[in-house]
DNA sequence: GAAACACAGTTGTCATACGAATTTGTGGCG
DNA sequence: CGCCACAAATTCGTATGACAACTGTGTTTC
């Protein structure tokens, strides 16, 4: 077993066995060196492991700690890497949104009250009167976001978000296209939006689900790979 | 910004921009330290942290090299983590579930042949004909993964492994509520390996919901904040 | 009481050295 | 020529020592 293996399945042993637990400060560098038996740089890969995994969290001049362990961190860890995805992945994951976003609208239409609805609204009223792509990739953003905090699962919005922060990167380059996307967006969220003021999580599933197919349609198309007809 | 930054999105963004391809080999650490400059362990440390997320591999001797980067070892290296999360956190995880493995079972139903319903079918017979906690584990996760396999979308198969990698670990230690665990559990896999065959999406989705519903009875049985009435 | 300071403890970074594994080059042999 | 054995070079793995940067705390000073 080398040296960072050691490291790694002890720092993570000690969490797993409850020795240490969230929000826990690990002991200093050179304690664990000594209690694990390995240097110093050895321990510091496996601490930066798990950092990276969103299980620690290192704090210069102060100590590494043990993070609140919420399931919605540990898969926002993903967010550093999904950008590196190429398009096939991409498509998976697209995939996978068209089972999520509709099931986080209709926990969402089932739960909303009517403040958010009002806030989702105008959210909407900017989107629709923006024409500069990364105030509208922003404001779009924070609209799905904020249905699937609405439904009440952290882990759910989490990965969502990690899942859509693929997606959104993309910019169409063509300006015709942008628009007929555009439009055809805006009318999606209203859509989405009726589902939820209405409180009828078939109908906001429904558009939730045509509005992550449109999302697809076009990342089909830019990928290549398109085959079939356009999207009524 | 710190060294181990620079290191670390010095080395994304060889991958972002496409100088490093998949299973393409990084230059040497000490080359890679010149031009990145910084220190070999600085490096190495962002080397880690990009191993962990599922980007990088690093062979002894040979060199680094940059993963496949497919969506489902991405997600795949939550595994190692989830382990550690707190039982609240294992409830929000057994609610994904219980969206996704549904539609994998409609998928898988959509899709299966009839070699795989018979190996399916024989592995039931396994699962029922075995009191040993260890292979009964290993049994039912061979069953299921199978069907998400069969679904078709690696990227949906790895999530579900994940996802189940954690609830599986529990052992209930009452043994008359093991067996009423295993006896439903049987039903549950039975009935789900029914609609399957008759390659009938909504019954084996049903069935597959049914399923993880029951599990997710248990997790909260023993977790302690269960209320309501048991299942039936 | 509050601000400024000094100090000990901790992580961040670097440089150097050597061990361990792999890859490559080389020479000999059939 | 093809193949094998062996040595050399390359690369990662690990350890050690040193110092800078930062944090938290207690103390002094006004």
């Amino acid at each position: 077993m080398s040296a960072l293996d050691t490291a790694l399945h002890g720092l993570r042993a000690l969490i797993a066995d409850g020795a240490l637990r969230p929000g826990d400060r690990l002991p200093s560098e050179g304690e664990l060196c000594e209690r694990l038996g390995v240097s110093r740089g050895s321990l510091r890969e496996g601490i930066r492991m798990l950092a990276a995994l969103g299980v620690l969290e290192t704090r210069h001049g102060s100590g590494s700690y043990v993070s609140e362990l919420r399931a919605a961190d540990l898969i926002g860890s993903l967010s550093l890497t999904v950008g590196l995805l190429p398009m096939e992945g991409v498509l998976e994951l697209t995939e996978l949104r068209r089972i999520l976003e509709p099931h986080a609208a209709a926990l969402a239409a089932a739960r909303i009250d009517v403040d958010t609805v009002e806030r989702l609204s105008s959210l909407l009223d900017e989107i629709e009167a923006s024409d500069d792509f990364e105030e509208h990739s922003r404001l779009d953003h924070a609209f799905h976001m904020t249905i699937s905090e609405v439904a009440g699962n952290d882990a759910l919005t989490s990965l969502i978000n990690v899942l859509r922060s693929r997606s959104r990167a993309y910019r169409i380059p063509n300006a015709g296209d942008a628009a007929q996307l555009k439009s055809h967006s805006d009318e999606g969220h209203r859509a989405i939006l009726r589902g939820l003021a209405e409180a009828d999580p078939v109908a906001a599933s429904a558009a939730a689900s045509a509005h992550v197919a449109y999302t697809e349609y076009w990342v089909r198309r830019y990928s290549g790979d398109y085959v079939g007809v356009e999207p009524t």
